[in-house]
DNA sequence: AGCAGATATGCAAATATTCGTATATGCCAG
DNA sequence: CTGGCATATACGAATATTTGCATATCTGCT
């Protein structure tokens, strides 16, 4: 299973694909909502999305014109949050190890 | 954040480095230890004990000969645990959507 | 000081990821 | 069925990661 979990948090291993997967956490978003609100050139968010869809972690769904994207496990939001956590616990731990010397 | 987040995960996408911090995450172990349980060669060991180390996400410290390692915050052991979980829900959602097909 | 076991670091080749740009495809309006 | 907007894919160059191997460092012992 290391091999698995590794190809899942290898995914999570990218600015844009977090920021994607947290925005989804509120609510499901179009490709042009989420394009709205990173700012970046339409095919790195698509391409970035597809990477997401391969891991299934996203699925997208066709709506008129356009695509909207939702997350397939609510539990990715924990896991984003409990990562903070660690996140600020780890950070700060490094800050007082600094401190220290 | 996502940057940081990013970065973090990236640490994390890596079956060695998975499997280590599962092991720390029972209980602090030595580099012979782990030698004795990972199947790898001793020098990509400590080079991936020194990219958690770097990360911040485990500490070592000497112990007579050797180097005893454990994790920063037993709350990675949470993550890993919640990601399991996903992993399996986002697994079988998989496999239920081929079986629609 | 000199040796031996344990751990860490350096470095180049192999491999994988990312980023930018061009282009393709899907879908609706007219 | 054609134009135009929305989204997806292809692909090469740039960049980062992994891997194997050689070697350095640290520690306790004699």
């Amino acid at each position: 299973m290391p091999r698995l979990k590794s190809e899942f948090f290898k995914t999570l291993g990218h600015p844009l694909r977090i920021r994607v997967l947290e925005l989804l956490g509120e609510s499901d978003r179009s490709v042009t909502e989420l394009l709205a609100e990173v700012g970046v050139e339409q095919p790195a968010l698509s391409q970035q999305l597809a990477v997401l869809r391969r891991a299934g972690l996203v699925v997208s769904r066709r709506e008129g014109a356009g695509a909207v994207y939702s997350l397939v496990d609510e539990r990715l939001a924990e896991l984003l949050a409990v990562s903070r956590q660690i996140l600020l616990e780890v950070a700060t731990a490094a800050r007082d190890e600094l401190g220290v010397l």
